[in-house]
DNA sequence: CTCGATTGTTAGAGCACCCTAACAATGTAG
DNA sequence: CTACATTGTTAGGGTGCTCTAACAATCGAG
């Protein structure tokens, strides 16, 4: 089995191959707070076992291999955030940080059992999809509400890099997954966009918050 | 926060010193599968942390810090084992392996939720005390079963060394924690005792049992 | 008291992972 | 096409933890 630190660079790096196509030493050592040196020699150290495709000043490429390892890690991780918050009653601010641990835990049947328990969900707490047992993730079809029009009726099924203070963000105007909105305006000024939320209250959110909101058309 | 590596030295400490008194060098080195050397140096730095009062050719000794580190540990560990059994359905003896390596996780908003879910519980599934979060443990009165007497009826309230083995052994006979036993006969040629289970079925056990088998008298 | 077994220590090295400093390659803006 | 910013690489070193080989101290039996 990979090490936690190696765990790690193959979910970044997975993560960072999904959302930017290319990866570069960069990204990774932005990415995961590590000197472009370290990660330098662990790419090398990857290739070697056969998880990722390195060649000098070209651009990261993980292996069938290395993306397999990458999904299990993230399978285990989104496996225990929904855990957390469906078993545990945490909320879906505070799990991500345990899980960042609890991800490496080496007991397949633990992981097993949590899926089990909380009914083989298919997204975590945040709308992300959850690998299956052979590493395999479904793409949720979606949009950025930012990438919506005027009159559109959509609803909530995701959101892109969700940090902490999005999280609370949404928290605190009472946003969830699967709630829906009508795009009543947007603002060509600044992108700000107005929605009625949940056919009840309007509400107003900058570009920077409608980039991150993931929906499905036809609520 | 100590790493891993440490924490499971601190809690191999703690173990030993609790039932040999004394612990040298090569009892950790035993049950930490490293070798003497390794340890010694880690005894070293675990005194550097003070955590160790480490003079040469002396057994060690755990310091209160050291001490108290160790309990913290054991109760990850002991509130783990309970809520892998009690809220994941686990049995008692596929859950050692498992704890062994959540213990390491540092967030403690996720032992304190272990807690509350099993109810606060004194003790774990082998009938290990659970130490308090300041680090007490309690002292459980007990005796080994191998001790007592003709005649006694005693309740089973605790296991010492439960290994897994031992566990499914007793799976296997249906024994379980709580479980009385009517003292019938002690063979004086091995020490094998035959005894009434639960009032019930007349069973015999091998001294090699007996000795793991932590009994209350006055059932 | 002495010898041999046990236990503990030192020396020397390796592996995984991390760093900074210096330099080289790459891509882009002018 | 050159100049500069960005990106990537090498060199060299450090920490934590591990090992084996060799040697030293301690303890118990005879
Ligand atoms: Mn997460
Ligand atoms: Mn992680
Ligand atoms: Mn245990
Ligand atoms: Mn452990």
């Amino acid at each position: 089995m990979a090490s936690h630190t190696v765990e790690n660079y193959l979910k970044a790096l997975f993560a960072l191959a999904n959302e930017a196509g290319e990866v570069g030493i960069s990204d990774l050592s932005d990415h995961l707070a590590v000197s472009k040196p370290s990660v330098n020699s662990m790419a090398k150290a990857l290739q070697q076992d056969g998880f990722l495709k390195y060649e000098k000043y070209k651009p990261l490429k993980l292996t069938a291999k290395g993306k397999k390892a990458a999904a299990l890690v993230v399978r285990k991780h989104r496996l225990t955030e929904m855990f957390l918050v469906e078993q545990m009653g945490f909320g879906w601010d505070e799990v991500h940080d345990i899980a960042e641990q609890v991800e490496h835990v080496k007991a397949p049947a633990f992981f097993d059992r949590m899926d089990e328990l909380v009914g083989f969900p298919t997204v975590d707490p945040h709308g992300s999809p959850i690998p299956d047992a052979q590493g395999n993730v479904l793409e949720i079809d979606c949009v950025k509400l930012s990438e919506c029009a005027v009159g559109e009726k959509v609803s909530l099924v995701g959101l892109s890099q969700s940090s902490k203070s999005l999280l609370t963000f949404l928290d605190s105007h009472g946003i969830a997954l699967g709630h829906t909105f009508d795009i009543r305006a947007v603002e060509p000024f600044d992108g700000s966009m107005t929605v009625v939320h949940q056919g009840a209250t309007d509400q107003t959110f900058s570009l920077k918050v409608c980039e991150r909101l993931l929906v499905n058309k036809e609520a």
